[in-house]
DNA sequence: AAAAAAG
């Protein structure tokens, strides 16, 4: 077993901590402020910021077994927490998570660097290039809008999680996390228009990790089978709700902060069991919540926290009811007694309307594009006949392996190190196509062509799915032929192109799905075969490309003129703020009460655009100007 | 119309 940084840190603490009189392994940080606190009510979540004193009332009383307040060496000598399962007490950092042997907490930073994809590792963390999000525009509106940070040292996160922050090699934030982190940590609720790949899970994730550390420990019913979560996060897809499990374990390791992930395709009777051994985040695809919620074996009358990430795109797959269902009608408090997190790429009606019901006075926050319409993804559109498009894509392919140096097999004999071979095989391609059964054919006349091709799609199971995942990040097949299921916030370092061998019909589809690449600051390329079932997509394609600064192909342009019906999807889903945002806060004001989403769009082009710029409204359709042009 | 998500 080779011992990794994050052991080293882990020995080094332990060992400083012997020589305190604080108990082995309990990162006991405890904020300035709130040292030698007394017992009491008031909200401990909020740690900063001047709008502090929400959620007053919120929190579930105190567990009757020790103060949270006092000294961890108070907790760690608590007898009788039935069965070691952070019952009760749980001093800080310490919730049952680290001291007790039988539920060693597996380090997921040592788990990842001997896992295949972990091989790229250093490069994706290290080489994020922070330039690329200098110029990103960032929009903020609502009342009170707390400063953005510049260092994450800024914000009192507490020390357990800013560890793991380091061990993340993350230096700096990004704009979403600048911005997103304060507002969060002062309490208030955020409507944010930004993308995986921003940054969003960690801006999220902070906030939620750190309020969860300095508040009162879980409480659990003796004896019954129900967890009570104090934060939930729903996200659409399996994939993402995994993705997010694991960045969330990273985050909270060692904090004694428990993250468990439920989603459906799945044996229910291990997450069961992950649930039982405790939970205080628990990530969710909306489905299996509601599985779990209707055995009663998930309460969230204990929920402080609520994020909901890619909130357009669960509505677009029609989970809307069951969101309302969990987040309205099970026993969840409602907004206001809880923070509550949405993230949305656009911010269409139906978002406006789950905004102003879900979230309680909030803030909005609009980050531009990463690496989408920006110049880091080069953007080609080739007419290509239905009839050609495999052969044309064999010739790309072809041209991409005659740039590799040794072929894939040369180097899978010698067997390199990892390393080594990761920094071979890093052109990674992702190919999407219309349908479960195109990907299927594709994958299988690619596999027959010599180019070691995988599929993900949803009539695949889970296992396979994952194993897709897998196989593709870790180079072992560098294609990956996917539908829409992995367009939208699958995070996969090292994707090189993007190509749609299917256009779809949705501009915000195919902005999310080139979005796969140029990941982190880094160019990518993406490739479109079109011909006349795209037509639909001439005129906001070249629109969109044109915004990017990318070359328009004459014949294009051509069929955006005859067929202009198609700007941004003919009415429907305008995305609201041109190329760079996904939308605006539509609210004139503070005052801005349900149902006013009614009329026409809720007033994209009101005034309250700017209520906190203090520029008036200027915003109209098409021109997009705004206080960064 | 297809895709995704609970079985």
């Amino acid at each position: 077993m080779r011992s990794s940084w994050a052991d080293a840190v882990a020995n080094a603490e332990s060992s400083a901590a012997a020589t305190d009189t604080a108990p082995r392994r309990t990162n006991s940080y405890v904020p300035p402020h709130l040292r030698n606190r007394p017992q009491t009510s008031e909200a401990p979540v909020v740690a900063n910021g001047p709008s502090a004193a929400r959620l007053p009332s919120a929190f579930p009383p105190q567990a009757s077994t020790g103060s949270r307040w006092s000294a961890p060496s108070r907790d760690i000598g608590r007898s009788g927490a039935g069965g070691g399962r952070g019952g009760g007490g749980g001093g800080w950092n310490t919730r049952g998570g680290g001291w007790d042997r039988r539920e060693q907490e597996a380090n997921p930073f040592v788990n990842e660097e001997e896992t295949h994809e972990a091989v790229f590792d250093d490069q994706e963390n290290t080489g994020i290039n922070f330039d690329a999000y200098e110029d990103i525009p960032v929009e903020t509106s609502g009342d009170n809008v707390p400063p953005p940070v510049n260092t994450f040292a800024e914000i009192d996160l507490g020390e357990g999680l800013n560890q793991n922050i380091r061990r993340c090699k993350y230096v700096k934030p990004t704009p979403v996390q600048r911005y997103a982190i304060p507002i969060s940590v002062a309490g208030r609720d955020l409507m944010a228009c930004a993308q995986t790949g921003s940054g969003k899970t960690a801006a999220f994730c902070f906030p939620i990790i750190s309020g969860i550390m300095r508040g009162p420990p879980s409480q659990r019913q003796r004896g019954s089978r129900t967890v009570y979560p104090m934060a939930l996060i729903l996200s659409p897809t399996r994939e993402l709700s995994i993705q997010i499990h694991e960045e969330a374990r990273k985050f909270s390791y060692q904090t004694g902060v428990k993250v468990v992930v439920a989603y459906g395709g799945a044996p229910i009777n291990q997450q069961l069991r992950d649930l039982e051994r405790g939970v205080d985040i628990l990530v969710a695809t909306p489905g299996r919540l509601v599985d779990l919620l209707e055995r009663a074996r998930v309460s969230l009358q204990n929920i402080r926290y609520l994020a909901l990430d890619e909130a357009d795109r669960m509505l677009d797959m029609g989970f809307e009811p069951q969101i309302r269902r969990i987040v309205e009608q099970m026993d969840m408090p409602p907004p206001g007694q809880r923070q509550t997190m949405l993230f949305s790429a656009t911010f269409p009606k139906e978002i406006q309307r789950l905004a102003s019901d879900f979230l309680y006075n909030y803030i909005f926050l609009a980050v531009g594009r990463v690496g989408s319409s920006t110049d880091l993804i080069v953007q080609r559109v080739e007419f290509v006949p239905d009839s050609d498009k495999r052969s044309y894509l064999m010739d790309l392919l072809h041209g991409q392996r005659a740039n590799e140096t040794p072929g894939k097999e040369f180097y899978s004999l010698i067997r390199i190190t990892d390393r080594i071979v990761s920094s071979l095989q890093q052109a990674l391609t992702l190919v999407f196509v219309e349908t479960k059964k195109g990907a299927d054919s594709l994958e299988h006349w690619l596999c027959m062509n010599g180019f070691p091709a995988t599929t993900i799609h949803g009539d695949r199971s889970q296992q396979e799915r994952e194993q897709a995942l897998r196989s593709f990040k870790s180079g072992v097949t560098p294609i990956l032929v996917a539908t829409d299921v992995a367009a939208r916030g699958l995070d996969i370092p090292h994707v090189a192109h993007v190509i749609n061998f299917d256009l779809p019909n949705d501009i915000d589809d195919y902005v999310h799905r080139i979005g796969r690449t140029g990941r982190a600051g880094k160019t990518g390329l993406a490739t479109a075969f079109f011909n006349e079932s795209s037509i639909s997509l001439a005129k906001s394609l070249s629109e969109l490309m044109q915004e990017a600064n990318q070359e328009v192909p004459q014949w294009l342009s051509r069929y955006a003129v005859a067929r202009p019906y198609g700007g941004s999807g003919g009415g429907r889903n305008r995305r609201g703020g041109g190329p760079r945002f996904g939308g605006r806060d539509f609210r004139r004001d503070s005052n801005f009460s349900r149902g006013a989403g009614g009329g026409d769009h809720g007033g994209y082009g009101g005034g309250g655009y700017g209520s906190s710029s203090g520029q008036g409204g200027g915003y109209s359709g098409a021109g997009f100007s705004s206080a960064w042009d």
